[in-house]
DNA sequence: AGTATTTGGCGTCAGCATAT
DNA sequence: ATATGCTGACGCCAAATACT
């Protein structure tokens, strides 16, 4: 995958990326062979120890997981050999490289592509219900007055619960951003100014609750991958056992 | 116990995709 | 054309774990 070969795992968030990219190959390996016959649930126990439940989800003739980032892999690595040459002569620079690639598509999509097509994966909601038991609504944004900015130029809540933890819904204005007077109205540079700070700091907190959500998305990808890759395990051995059991019955007996 | 390394999460920025 | 959303990358921090 691009997005591994590009970075090459120099810290942890990247080898992060890279495992996911095994994960991914080995669903796409795991799955290539398989697609009949499979139970309705099956109960398949991941390396991390603990059991699950899957249902159905190697049942179909499917495409893979990760069936649209592999053909972008296969694109990419063909592009990628060339550009090697390519930039060996100085005739590609990084920018039109990057024009090459295309995009990975989005968590949300791959995950709910492929629920569609399979039945018992989960799909990705569009706005989570609060996971972690906050009501919503009951949000109270004191934004400014009890973050300070460290020497890193990280924000920090002086509080004990982070400020970035105090969310409103999603749709809602921050309370603790108030609307400045229409553009209209604003005259002095001061008000541009605070109007600028005030459109900066919404935006950042919009990019610092997504960021959160894409995590998660990313999060649940995974699981689901794993899930998968265990199911998918556990079918290839059975036909490879089946496999050996019809050898024996057709060959020949040589006694 | 003290130190080093790993792991997981966060906020921010940049850049692309999509909506308006 | 502009605004908005999504996600990879980066740097930082704190907790967990491994090592001495």
């Amino acid at each position: 995958m691009w997005w591994h070969q590009h970075n090459l795992c120099f810290r942890h968030h990247t080898q992060e990326d890279c495992s996911l990219g095994d994960l991914e190959k080995k669903v796409s390996v795991a799955g290539s062979g398989t697609g009949r016959g499979s139970p309705a649930v099956t109960l398949v126990q991941l390396p991390s120890g603990q059991t699950v439940h899957v249902q159905g989800v190697i049942q179909t003739p499917q495409p893979s997981v990760i069936q649209s980032p592999q053909i972008q892999t296969v694109q990419v690595a063909t592009i990628a050999e060339t550009d090697e040459s390519a930039e060996a002569e100085g005739v590609i620079d990084s920018h039109k490289r990057r024009e090459i690639l295309s995009r990975r598509p989005s968590y949300r999509k791959i995950l709910n592509e492929l629920s569609s097509d399979v039945p018992g994966v989960p799909k990705i909601e569009e706005e989570k219900s609060e996971e972690e038991g906050t009501p919503p609504n009951i949000a109270t944004m004191a934004v400014p007055t009890s973050i300070y900015q460290t020497s890193t130029g990280q924000y920090t809540a002086t509080g004990d619960m982070p400020t970035y933890q105090i969310r409103t819904p999603t749709t809602a204005l921050p309370q603790g951003v108030v609307m400045a007077a229409s553009p209209g109205s604003l005259h002095s540079p001061q008000q541009l100014a605070e109007e600028a700070t005030r459109k900066r700091e919404l935006r950042l907190m919009k990019n610092r609750e997504a960021a959160k959500e894409c995590r998660r998305r990313k999060k649940e990808y995974v699981k689901c991958l794993e899930s998968r890759v265990a199911v998918l395990e556990v079918q290839n051995k059975k036909l490879i056992e089946e496999l050996e059991t019809l050898k024996d019955i057709c060959s020949p007996k040589t006694d």
